[in-house]
DNA sequence: CTGAAAGCGCTTACAG
DNA sequence: CTGAAAGCGCTTACAG
């Protein structure tokens, strides 16, 4: 054994009694029909009695390539993106690929982030909610853009945000609600521009029905600020339509703070359906997004592209979800 | 330029009319006194110009080293460890690391996932909530363990869980609780195991103090099953201490199942800080553990147990945060 | 101050 | 069926 301590393909030949060759076409699965079975088994033995382990940089050095992809993300402490996450993870390490997470700051715009990272060798690069000309900076570099906007030349993976929508307006069109209003996130982010597409579209189509909007961050107090703008006005409107669960749970605090009860005054829904949807009182009534499969289906079609392959784009089905926080609207004042 | 695309120092040199050793000297920025300032800077722009980035597959095999740590967590799913990656790849970048998530399924144990990623090249491991038998399969990898058990000889990053839990206690004694219920974690993880240990002995050091205890899975719907065995026994607790922010969520809908209202006729406490814990209403007094912190400390400590340091272990204190969840108990029946 | 050379541990033609 | 050898792109003594 070497005298660091890791054994190498040398000490295992060694070890075996052959050509460091045969070692490594033994270890790679490439040896059927060009090494006896024999001498196969007395190498694996070797192996395993020595505990050897292929050393990854040499190979990589080798091959050119890293068998890591890089996963971009606004954020690992929002519970999406931690399924996100999980759905590539698996899928990568199905197929021998690791990833590395870059979530970028808040503060800071992803427009250089993840170059200041240059200590990562990746083949590729999966990444959620771009904006589709910052694809232009990975010069060569593989991409799959996840619920992003299909324009931009890149391949996609998308939820289908705008039948969502349209999901939820049919809802509470059925339960009888016109006044609607949009409880928005203030991010210039493709998905969030078509939610709000969809459910002006959605609501235009109503009899009767009329929209208004107020915006805020993706976080608690700000749209409670927003969705109490909302219910100020002098015709408040009977039901919110937050762009994700976190903001419903704002809208929540907004309508209670007004004494008004969720769902007899006011129906609120929301979108995502995190496990936050369930801890709330009255359990929320959302639209349900994929997020495991979103980078599952992500990784999928990373892996194809290296594989020189040519994946067609993607669109997951978000599913209405309804619970309790919908009900008719309150008989007119 | 090399056929394949991307240039090497070897490209770099020839443009630069050097040698390959010399871009090597610079571009590590090994070069002052051995390399004259004017050579360096036609290296420096011969190599920004042709968008040099050395090989790291070449630069870890050289070294021995692949400058990427392993962080071995339950669940990127859930927004606690979200937090506590930031924190460690926060410093990883700082000092030129990587970071590569394993979070290890839930129906699947720690004891075996890790090492079924044989493709992960790494030289250290920071792990979460692992039994500390665990880490003895770690042989020859330095580990620091978050969280975790000290006494299992592995370099430690703790949360003063004990403290965080007498101050909740003692919280709750100087409203005038005395029937305390413990929602526990069903979890055989040293931090609830400290968590049960340290309430029980605040409760003991009540005058006329008494404890009873449930347990369940961290999620709503496992939790809310506790808190309601614990709210239906006879002489009902008029406190309900949860692990963690998730079960609190759970109590809640227990308690509104009964009609019975947080805080007035039951409070309530939870452990984390999670966003979810403003989100609900009322809004939870908890234990904030410091999550970005947790994994900041834990790499800095792993960073120097590569740099053949000997770091100390570490204790980061909670801080009890009192929202409107907890408030004196009802009078007595 | 600069360059030629060794070598990290692999994979893979190529020769036998 | 097996082995000797080249070479991936670096870093770093060593020689000049």
């Amino acid at each position: 054994m070497s005298s660091t301590g890791r054994p190498t393909s040398r000490d295992v030949a060694q070890a075996a009694g052959v050509s460091q060759s045969t070692v490594s076409l033994v270890m790679g699965g490439k040896w059927t029909g060009r090494i006896s079975p024999a001498t196969a088994q007395t190498v694996q033995e070797a192996a395993v009695r020595l505990g050897y382990r292929p050393n990854l940089a040499a190979r990589n050095l080798r091959l050119g390539t890293t068998r890591t992809v890089m996963l971009i993300i606004p954020s690992l402490a929002a519970p999406f993106f931690g399924a996100v996450h999980a759905g590539a993870a698996r899928v990568a390490a199905e197929h021998g690929f690791g990833v590395v997470v870059y979530p970028w700051p808040d503060d800071a715009g992803p427009a250089d982030s993840p170059f200041a990272a240059p200590h990562e060798a990746i083949d590729g690069i999966l990444t959620s909610s771009l904006a589709a000309d910052v694809v232009s900076r990975f010069s060569g570099t593989p991409v799959v853009m996840l619920d992003s906007d299909p324009e931009g030349g890149a391949t996609t993976v998308l939820f289908d945000v705008a039948e969502g929508m349209r999901a939820v307006a049919a809802h509470l069109a059925a339960l009888g609600h016109r006044r609607i209003g949009h409880v928005a996130a203030s991010i210039d982010q493709w998905t969030f521009r078509i939610r709000g597409d969809a459910l002006a579209a959605a609501v235009r189509a109503m009899p009767g029905g009329s929209l208004i909007r107020a915006s805020g961050t993706l976080d608690v107090g700000s749209a409670r600020d927003a969705a109490g703008e909302l219910l100020d006005r002098h015709n408040r409107p009977t039901a919110l339509v937050c762009d994700d669960d976190l903001m419903a749970a704002g809208a929540y605090k907004a309508a209670r703070a007004r004494g008004l009860d969720v769902p007899r005054d006011v129906s609120v829904t929301g979108f995502d359906d995190l496990q936050l949807a369930i801890a709330l009182e009255p359990e929320l009534t959302t639209v349900r997004l994929p997020a495991e499969a979103l980078g599952a289906q992500g990784m999928t079609a990373l892996l194809g592209l290296l594989d020189g392959g040519r994946p067609r784009p993607r669109s997951l089905p978000g599913e209405l979800i309804v619970r309790t926080s919908t009900a008719p609207p309150p008989p007119p004042r």
